[in-house]
DNA sequence: CTAGACATAGTCAAACAAGGTCAAAAACAG
DNA sequence: CTGTTTTTGACCTTGTTTGACTATGTCTAG
């Protein structure tokens, strides 16, 4: 199996270690040194092959003892919902329309009450700043964030 | 669980005390002999590790006989660990303080690991503004409406 | 008593050790 | 060619370790 280029051989290393032991936890700049890159090589192969919509999330530490960690999630069955409103957030969001979309995932079943509550705290004007056009920029992003959460099924942890 | 850095390595052996006792007295020359490391060091520890958003309570002596204590801070059921928390958000508050009392709520199983994520994402300096000092703000008011909502459902089981 | 010596702990900034970002350059696919 | 993906490197941010300097208690000689 001959690899085109650098970047799907890495990503090749990874998944081979993942399937031995469910995660893996690396040194970027070792990893760079075995296959004779740029550690920001690494973040490249990370970023276009380990998202949450392939199936993993990644976790990382700088400074002495820094690491990468990959895990591989399982993905709900319920995603079609939540993929859909992950595209909304891709433009600033008033509260209104983040509200219904919340409002909707618990309707659906696919969060609790409580979560939803949760949810809500954070799309609150009151919380933010005062001003409109910001807001609706950091409602966009949080909710972004928390709907990528919800991908994630609960027995990955 | 092998720890790359010597903080970690500390915060460990702390922390093993503390499980065995429940509250810790030691030299800071002592310890620091003992991790073959500068005194200076436990502080760093003590103060990234074992801050009051972690749930813990530190008070030391200088001069002749000196000592640092740690505490663990008793809360009697989970509404007294979430009143506590809610009062530090009557200030602004860092990312990391927040994370810290997050991973706490967690870590006592007051809020699940789902629940976890959805209250990081909304702490997440990336997701709001470019001012530190308006995100420390928003985060303590984000965080205050979520504890309230935790609170609430306490309250009502 | 009190001054000074000694014994601790605290602070802070510099040096060091990772990982992250971004955009330009290079390689590749259509 | 042209647009996209990959590769590279300069620069940035975060977390840890170290040590010089400071602050605070205690003890002892006078």
């Amino acid at each position: 199996m001959k690899h085109k280029n650098m970047s799907d051989s890495i990503e090749e290393y990874l998944k081979d270690l993942l399937e031995a032991q469910g995660n893996v936890e690396i040194q970027r700049s070792e990893i760079a040194s075995l296959f004779d890159c740029v550690p920001s090589q690494i973040n490249y192969v990370i970023n276009t092959r380990f998202t949450i919509h392939h199936g993993y999330q990644v976790e990382s530490k700088r400074g002495g003892g820094g690491y990468i960690r990959i895990y591989e999630i399982q993905v709900r069955d319920e995603i079609d919902q939540i993929e859909k409103f992950l595209e909304l957030t891709h433009h600033p969001l008033s509260q209104a329309a983040a509200e219904s979309m919340i409002e909707t995932l618990y309707q659906n079943e696919i969060i609790t009450f409580l979560e939803g509550k949760l949810m809500l705290s954070a799309m609150d004007d009151h919380h933010l700043t005062t001003r409109e056009s910001v807001n609706n920029q950091i409602r966009a992003n949080i909710l972004r964030s928390m709907l990528s959460q919800l991908l994630i099924k609960e027995e990955n942890q």
